[in-house]
DNA sequence: GAGGTTCAAATCCTCTCGTCCCGACTTTTA
DNA sequence: TAAAAGTCGGGACGAGAGGATTTGAACCTC
């Protein structure tokens, strides 16, 4: 399994620089077939791709890394979509608390649990 | 759903002190039905309860801490059956890092677990 | 000894997670 | 600029995961 830093490193340089993607070279990155990532969009909030007036999708550079994280947390990790969706939405609470304490706490808490996913492999 | 210092409190107290225990009584324990501990059983090695001559299993202690271990993986984290496995059963690396690497892992854990329960009440 | 519990194993069921197909449209390539 | 390649949404399909139900006999508890 890669260590967190593999992870960014790939994440980081395995990534062609450029602005947009189109959902085949997505899915070519990725190494996940392109229904598989509309799929996916009906699934995660998260991965929203922005549209041409044209209707083709448009991955910038986050998207990506929001498929690389679900493809992960799919096929690595073990976990189910739902169980994916919870790690990546976090905890969505009360939408006045942002930026603030608690806030601040939400983010301490998924760093955590994504540290205890890391430690589970482990023992 | 059981916030984690429930999951914790429930799995240190609630369990009760006796040597062995009746499939009902796992099941009434850790919140499951009994069919679907014997299926459980079909799939992790690691729960794998001794049986009377009669056939009835007799759970110890250790085995109602990895139906509930189970049941959390399962039910609160989202992972998958073969998720929660690999999970369960570990990476078996060299047999030698036991009781060193792995033992300070699983204090590290248990001190996040620890932080975890707190920054639950907190949000 | 009656009523509840457990047994193994087969069958059945529902939901998850894609997979396939479609004609229409867009973009790229020669 | 025409043909080839890529993309669109949406609905139908489906394999497999994860149980749930059934059965009839054995068991154990009061």
């Amino acid at each position: 399994m890669l260590t967190r830093r593999e992870r960014t490193w790939r994440a980081m340089t395995e990534i062609p620089d450029k602005l947009y993607f189109k959902i085949g070279e997505v899915a070519e990155i990725a190494g996940v077939e392109t229904h598989v990532l509309r799929f996916w969009e009906t699934e995660f909030r998260n991965l929203a791709p922005r549209k041409a007036k044209s209707g083709h999708r448009l991955y910038r550079r986050k998207d990506v890394e929001t498929v690389m994280r679900i493809r992960e947390l799919l096929y690595d990790k073990g976990f189910t979509i739902a169980g994916a969706r919870r790690l990546l939405n976090g905890r969505r609470d009360d939408p006045d608390a942002r930026d603030t304490a608690e806030e601040t706490l939400r983010k301490v808490r998924n760093g955590l649990e994504e540290i205890l996913t890391l430690l589970d492999g482990k023992t």
